[in-house]
DNA sequence: TATTTTCCCACTAATCAAGTAGGAATGTTA
DNA sequence: TAACATTCCTACTTGATTAGTGGGAAAATA
């Protein structure tokens, strides 16, 4: 029950956006290096994320790519539903494929108190949220220097 | 960040053998019958529960598998986490695969907090309960009839 | 002894994860 | 305009994992 590294490094590629929201473009070389991932797997990952429109890309020289709105309008789900797909345990719980024993299946049950509870925290944080955790730990390292 | 039908199957053979956990044997066969899967397969997923110690089986004609403890003393986290491995939704929440940038990893305290609502779900569904929910709804049915 | 059951091990086919690779299209700059 | 930087697009690869199948030995019972 792991998220694949596709969904982790879209969410890190949108925060890396987040930090540098400048309104100038981010290349994906720069984010490839600051993050520590593959320039080219990057890359797929950035088109999901560019067709779903969370980001607006510049081509050519000095393009490069930034986020299409404001940070706290992302979730961490958002973007794991985008890359990975459904977020739900179970695929009886996905649209359209329900299995026909669901009437009488009690561990149904369970895997619906799961998804809630999955969708409960990945709902509830924003890419704003954890820019804010990333600037309290540089402020507070600032104050022990 | 789908559970497999290895972890799937696997809790519902345990509460297959708690709502028939009369003291007696259980084959492979019947299970596998009424929850419709392999018995071949079923037998791979109940070695892993019999080497742990869930289930205890007697073997030749008339054997099977019982509970070797109460319902109530397992939960559907123990289960998963048998056959699953570990229930953590990235590898860096693992014992001994900790990676390097933990320190500066926003997004590992969303991992975390996955984590924990995961387990408060999962650790806190006894065997026990999901054979009352079965009893509930048994019991609403006749009602009705 | 024949039958029933668990136990054990090897194999497989399909799918998915995690990239790699190459080059076209588009825009900037010298 | 030529060189360069960048996104964009498509195909390929390698290894692991999933979800089984299959055959038969070992143990217990009838």
């Amino acid at each position: 029950m792991k998220i694949s590294t596709k969904g982790r490094y879209a969410v890190r590629v949108m925060l890396d956006l987040a930090l540098n929201n400048t309104g100038e473009c981010i290349k994906v070389k720069d984010i490839a290096a600051r993050q520590d991932i593959s320039e080219k797997y990057l890359e797929q990952i950035i088109a999901v994320l560019n067709k779903a429109g969370y980001v607006k890309s510049v081509r050519g020289a000095q393009g490069g790519y930034r986020l299409a709105k404001d940070p706290g309008d992302y979730t961490v789900g958002m973007i794991l539903r985008l890359t990975e797909g459904s977020m739900a345990p179970v695929s009886c719980l996905d649209e359209g494929e329900e299995c026909e024993q669901c009437d009488t299946c009690e561990t149904l049950e369970v895997w619906k108190d799961l998804y809630r509870a999955i969708n409960g925290v990945i709902d509830n944080v924003t890419l704003a949220d954890l820019v804010a955790k990333r600037q309290q730990r540089e402020g507070s390292l600032d104050y022990s220097i």
